[in-house]
DNA sequence: TACAAAATTGTTAGCGATAACGATTACTGT
DNA sequence: ACAGTAATCGTTATCGCTAACAATTTTGTA
């Protein structure tokens, strides 16, 4: 039953014994080994041009055979250019940008490009702290979700000469490229669809809003929209700390307690309504019968559950995707590229809870 | 109501005014500005000793002033010291590896070291090509996921000189540093749960188990301890892709209707544990009376549900956590650390689903 | 066969920072 | 005021690799 252990316990012992023998490899030991210059190994390692089939073919099963890892750092600095994208989020936590990453991390495949990421914890400071880190590495590009910073990290970004593109957000005025979604409208669409169904004793639980740019400018959508006819949030409820299901349900509960009359309740993320919904499993409510939800960013954990969840898809993967072609043409072309803004269409699920 | 927004605007369009006067500052360019050498500015910048208040001041202020943003290529070159820790996991999709790195970030925080996360994708030559490129920036540490990885990888970490720590598993022979949980144990852990409970009609449902370890070893023990007690599994369903509770609950709705009086699934994450129970409530089926219900790593989606679904805890954090500081101590000993092995207990929560 | 063009290899000079050590200046006590 | 030590600051030599260009060999062709 185990055999598969075994089995890769008897391969890793043989290879143990080849460890000790061989010291920290240079291109200079790679090269002498080889009996060519350190230029030729270089070239030949690197996949460059002008090197025999032979002397090429040589000069790898050397690097191979002695387990040569090229010192990146030197490489680096002396060509001057790093085959690194800087991916800059709030979290990775929230089940939002892992797809972002995922849309970058397809593109740049094609390339040779990859993407580090850096976790900015919704804090502009700390942004500031991670940006200057990875600038640090003079990255290839710089992708960073929204488009709030401080003044060091704008100034920051503006003098490093690499492509930079905001994403995830289009509601102000980009550093340069930016590919999003409109959070403003995407507040304002959901709260006229759920006017269109007739609802009018609207609450909301959201982030605390400082923190998230994005999920502030949902909320303004959604309440000017309110505001125009006339009418304003039944209730409103702001949580810090991660966005989770288990916050949305207790949340959820002191809201429908507080006002049994609600009518329907818009949320910041999708998480937060399917704690929603899972109280109102637990509490016997129908939805959308007794309450009526709807969340946001389109998340994978909303298929399967018994109800469809209304939501507005963030176009999160495409996101990504376009944010990683616009580093690739930047680094195509020799100028400055002219500014990109790409304002993508989120599309709204309404499910079955409005 | 969206005053935040033009407030944004109008600091920016400052800032952009500085701009273009400021081209790429070198180290060199700061010293000069300082009236310095080079040297004394390197060490005012990094805060290394030997630098008076005010020079050090001083040359702060024009460093800031002027966005210099240290060449840290160039200078790791030099010290031949990378303050970054390379950590490979599988994937950030699955949930289970955004707490791992949370331990890792929190532990390392209170070092200069920084956390680059590479994902690995379940595939053992992805894991190797990933290792090779992050290895050649010459990181302070390696934290990889699982025990398994094929001889160039083994070889090329055996080689590097720095601390290298598997994590999440311990079931095999580490490298060197290992901190995990045993899977084999915690499938064995969960059968005797689930008989002593009465239950003897049991399914499985997991990950096609060639490419994930830890589940298949799970799947082991769990077998290992229903064959000893002469039972076997009824029904078996593999499925390749990423976890969701979609697939979970679609692959639940097949095999019970392919049997129909099956007692008790044993799933290999808590993902598809939900969406059994996402199944069960669309179904009207009762948890555990028509059927129970166990999963795996005590995910932060359990939380809010209406009901306890059971689990076994791995302990992600922790392990994250664990492996840092092994990081953290290789560094500062000036020797070789003696190879460590944190085999942490699993706790099996179990819930209301059994 | 010879000679230019093409293909392959080697040489020189950094890339931008820092370690190590040397030089200078600033204090300290008597 | 002056030796002696401590606090600052500067000079030199890399770190490991790769552009750019020079040198060499091979190839093609008249």
């Amino acid at each position: 039953m185990l055999s598969f252990l075994s089995a890769a316990l008897a391969v890793r012992r043989e290879v143990q014994d080849h460890a000790h023998m061989t010291k920290k490899m240079l291109l200079k030991d790679v090269a002498q080994l080889a009996g060519v210059s350190e230029m030729t190994a270089s070239r030949a390692l690197r996949g460059a041009p002008d090197v025999s089939k032979s002397t090429r073919a040589k000069i790898e099963e050397i690097a191979r055979a002695h387990g040569y890892v090229p010192n990146r750092i030197a490489g680096s600095l002396s060509s001057q250019s790093v085959n690194l994208v800087a991916v800059v989020v709030p979290s990775l936590n929230s089940f939002v940008f892992p797809e972002v990453l995922s849309g970058i991390s397809s593109v740049l495949k094609q390339s040779p490009l990859k993407p580090v990421v850096g976790i900015s914890g919704y804090e502009l400071d700390e942004e500031e702290e991670v940006i200057r880190e990875m600038l640090s590495w003079r990255p290839s590009g710089v992708i960073v979700a929204g488009l709030e910073h401080n003044d060091a990290t704008r100034k920051m970004l503006q003098q490093s000469d690499c492509p930079v593109v905001e994403v995830m957000d289009v509601d102000g005025t980009p550093l340069r490229h930016c590919v999003g979604i409109s959070h403003l409208q995407a507040g304002r669409d959901m709260a006229a669809q759920i006017l269109s169904h007739g609802y009018r004793r609207i609450g909301f639980i959201g982030t605390k809003m400082p923190q998230d740019f994005r999920a502030r400018k949902r909320f303004d959508g959604f309440t000017e929209v309110l505001t125009a006819q006339s009418l304003s949030l039944v209730d409103v409820e702001h949580y810090s700390g991660d966005s989770s299901i288990a916050t949305g349900r207790q949340l959820t509960a002191q809201m429908l307690d507080r006002h049994p009359d609600l009518e329907c309740i818009y949320y910041s993320s999708d998480v937060m309504s399917v704690g929603g919904y899972m109280h109102c499993l637990a509490a016997g409510l129908s939805v959308p019968q007794d309450v009526a939800l709807a969340g946001f960013n389109n998340l994978q954990i909303l298929e399967g559950l018994p109800l469809e969840l209304a939501t507005t898809d963030a176009c999160r993967r495409e996101v990504g995707e376009r944010a990683a072609e616009i580093i690739l043409k930047a680094r195509e072309s020799t100028g400055d590229v002219a500014p990109i803004c790409e304002t993508l269409s989120p599309r709204i699920s309404l499910g079955q809870s409005l």
